[in-house]
DNA sequence: ACAGCAAATGGAAACGTTTCCAAGCCACGA
DNA sequence: TCGTGGCTTGGAAACGTTTCCATTTGCTGT
C-alpha cells in the first residue's frame, strides 16, 4: 500500500559498490569501466528492476524527448489519423507525444500551448483555429521550440504539412464548370474557427471567377445545422437556383445528401456535391461521394519528419504541397436542364479522368 | 539563432531582489508575503516572461501530471474516441495525455509500456494485445502506478472501462435465433490480438448453445483479405450454409456486405449481417448496418475518471460494464426460405424492439 | 519595557540524472 | 628509477523546483 520508494541510480551504485558517476557510464555505455564494474552494474540494475527517470534525465539534459501535438479534436478521424501517422514517425527516433484537442475553441489552443511549452516539450506540432497571431504560438518561436503546423496552408515563419487548400478548391470549381454548373454554393461550418475552410473557399471563389461562373453562394451553418438533417435542409432551400455544393469537409457533404433525399431532390441529378478531405466513409456509400481526396496519415508523418530535422538542429524547410486527388465518386454530373427526359443520362459523366496534383512531396 | 537560456525562478528572484523561495511562494500563492514583495515578484516574471518548468517540478514532487495512454491505433476512430474522451476529462484536473499506439503488436505494447513509465507517469490508460501477463503492466503494479484498462473485459488486478463483450454477443446470438437462423458465423480479424474479439466469440458460441443453434463457424481472415472484398467472398464461399454472420467489428461487417455484393448475394435475405462498435460510418450506408452500438468516447471518459480516484490516492473499484444498443439498421431479417417468393417480404422483421442494457453507469 | 508570537524572508537540501574534473593505478619506455 | 600517458574511478556541480527550518522583524498585551 505504502508507495514503494523509487529505485534510482544510487541504489544500483550502491549495490554494485561504486560510485554513481561509474553506474551512469556503464548503464548508458557511455565512458569506460572494466568488465567486472561493468557486469557488477548491470547485475545490479537487473536484481533491483532499475530503469532510468525520464524526469531526472530531461532535466539535466534540457532535452524532453516529447513532443507536444495539438490538433481539434480527435474524433475527426482526418486529425486522428495525422496524429497516428506523426506518432509512428517520431517513435522511431525514440520521441513521444504529449497529445491534447481543443475542440475548436482557440482560448483553449492557447491555454494548451502554454501547458505544452512548460512541460519542456522539445517539438511542437499543431492544428488550431487561429495560428497567425497566437501569443503561445510566438512563445515557442521565441523559446526556440521546433514547430511544425498541420493542415494549414503555409504561414510566415512556420514550416506546415499540408494540402493546398485553394488549389484543391479550385479543382472543383473546374469540376463544376466542365459539368456545365454555374450557381454554386460552398457550405462551410464553423467558418470562423478554420482557415483551412476559409482558403478553401477563397480558391473556389477565385476558380468560380476564372472560369466565368457567378460568385459561389457561401452558406454557413451551425453544428446543429450539421447534425439535423431537416435543418439543413431548409437552410438549402434557401438557394433553389444552385445546382452543386461544395462542401467544406465530407461529414457536411455526406449531410448534404441526407438532407437532400429529405427533399425529395436526387443527388447528383437535382444538386451535385462535393466533398474535402476523403475520409474512407465517402466510399462505402450507397451513391459514393464525389470528393477532394487527401492523405491524412502522410501529412502527420510528413510534420513530423520535418519536425525531427528542428529538433535536430537543422533548419526546417518551408513544405511542398501534399498531393491530392479528385475522387469521382457518384454525386457529381451535369445539372438537370428543363426537360426532364435527360434525368439518367445526365448521370453520366463526361470522359474526365480523375486529377491528381503532380507535386512532389517535400 | 542561440539557444536562449531558460528563465528560471532564479531569475525572477534576482529581478525581483528577493531569495527563490520567497518567489516561489509567491508564484505558487502558497506560503505568505507581504504585499510590496508580491508585487515585485510578479512584476518581475511578468517582465521577464517567466513560466515554471513542469520538469523541475515534476522531480521535486514526484507528480508529474502526465497520464500515458496506449491503444492498438488511432487510426481506429473507436480508440481516438476512447482518447478524446479520456484527454478531456483528464485536462479538467490539469493532466495530459501521453499517447501512443503499438499497431496491435504485443512487444510494441511492453515498450511502449516501460517508455511511459519511465517518464513518470501517474497513472496509465491502457488497451492492449495481451493485459493478461504484461511484464510491463505488472510493473506499472509493481510501482504503484494507478491503470485503468479500456475496451477489455475484467481482469483481476486492474478496473476496465468497458461493455461486455460477451453479454453483448450473446444479444446477437439471440437477435439470430429469433429471426429463425440456424448456422452461423463469427468473423474475426486479428483473432490472436484482440481478446475483446476472443470474449465475443465465447459470448456468442455460448448463447448459440443455449439456444439449440449448432455451434457457430469460426472465420478467421488476414489483414489482406478485410481490405479485399473478392479475396473476403472467397472466403465465405467455402461456407455456403450460412445464413448470418457475426462480424467482430463494423469495418469487418462492412466488408462482408461488400463481398456479399460481389457474389451477387442479397444482404440482408441471402445473408444477414451484425457488426459491433456501432461506428457512425454503418449508419449512413444505404443499408444501415445492424450493429452492437458502444460508446467509446464514454468509455473513455470513465476510465479518466476512475483512474482520476486512484490519482487522487483513492481505491479503484471494479467497473460495471457500459450499456450497449442493439442497433437493429436493415442487414439483418429471416434467412431466405427454399420457396422464392418471400424474397423481399423476408427483409420485414418481426416486431423486435431494439435492445439496450439496462446496466447502470459505473 | 519585555516576553511572546506571527508574519516575512532566505539558505539549503532534496528530487534523479549526467558530466566535468581530479585522482589513483598500472605499465611502458627512457 | 622515474616520468608519461592511458584506463578507471568517484566526488561534486548543475539542471529548476519546492519545502523545511531558522532567522529577522514588528507588534501585542501585560
Amino acid at each position: 500500500m505504502a508507495n514503494k520508494p523509487r529505485i534510482t541510480i544510487k541504489d544500483v551504485a550502491r549495490a554494485a559498490g561504486c560510485g554513481v558517476a561509474t553506474a551512469s557510464r556503464v548503464l548508458n555505455k557511455s565512458g569506460s569501466a572494466s568488465s567486472e564494474t561493468r557486469e557488477r552494474v548491470e547485475q545490479a540494475a537487473r536484481d533491483l528492476g532499475f530503469a532510468f527517470s525520464a524526469t531526472g534525465r530531461a532535466l539535466q539534459s534540457r532535452k524532453s524527448m516529447t513532443v507536444g501535438c495539438l490538433i481539434p479534436s480527435l474524433a475527426n478521424p482526418v486529425f486522428a489519423e495525422a496524429v497516428q501517422g506523426a506518432q509512428e514517425e517520431l517513435r522511431k527516433e525514440g520521441y513521444q507525444l504529449l497529445v491534447a484537442s481543443s475542440n475548436y475553441d482557440g482560448e483553449t489552443d492557447n491555454e494548451i500551448l502554454t501547458t505544452l511549452l512548460a512541460k519542456d516539450v522539445d517539438g511542437l506540432l499543431v492544428t488550431m483555429v487561429d495560428p497567425q497571431d497566437s501569443s503561445a504560438l510566438n512563445m515557442a518561436l521565441g523559446r526556440n521550440v521546433p514547430t511544425c503546423l498541420m493542415f494549414h496552408d503555409p504561414l510566415p515563419g512556420w514550416p506546415s504539412a499540408h494540402v493546398s487548400n485553394a488549389e484543391a478548391a479550385a479543382e472543383v470549381a473546374r469540376r463544376f464548370a466542365r459539368y456545365g454548373h454555374r450557381r454554386t454554393g460552398f457550405l462551410a461550418l464553423r467558418f470562423a474557427t478554420s482557415d483551412r475552410s476559409r482558403n478553401r473557399f477563397d480558391g473556389f471563389r477565385a476558380e468560380c471567377a476564372a472560369q466565368n461562373l457567378p460568385a459561389p453562394e457561401l452558406i454557413e451553418i451551425t453544428e446543429t445545422e450539421a447534425n439535423t438533417p431537416s435543418i439543413l435542409a431548409q437552410r438549402l432551400c434557401e438557394h433553389p437556383e444552385l445546382t452543386a455544393i461544395f462542401a467544406s469537409n465530407d461529414f457536411l457533404a455526406i449531410a448534404v445528401q441526407k438532407a437532400a433525399n429529405l427533399m425529395g431532390w436526387h443527388v447528383p441529378q437535382d444538386l451535385s456535391v462535393v466533398g474535402f478531405d476523403g475520409i474512407e466513409v465517402g466510399r462505402l456509400l450507397d451513391r459514393p461521394l464525389a470528393t477532394i481526396e487527401t492523405t491524412p496519415e502522410a501529412m502527420g508523418r510528413q510534420a513530423a519528419q520535418t519536425l525531427l530535422v528542428g529538433l535536430q538542429g537543422g533548419e526546417m524547410a518551408e513544405l511542398t504541397p501534399l498531393p491530392f486527388t479528385f475522387r469521382v465518386g457518384a454525386t457529381l454530373s451535369t445539372p438537370r436542364t428543363k426537360s426532364p427526359d435527360d434525368d439518367r443520362g445526365a448521370a453520366q459523366s463526361p470522359s474526365v479522368p480523375p486529377f491528381t496534383s503532380n507535386v512532389k512531396q517535400g
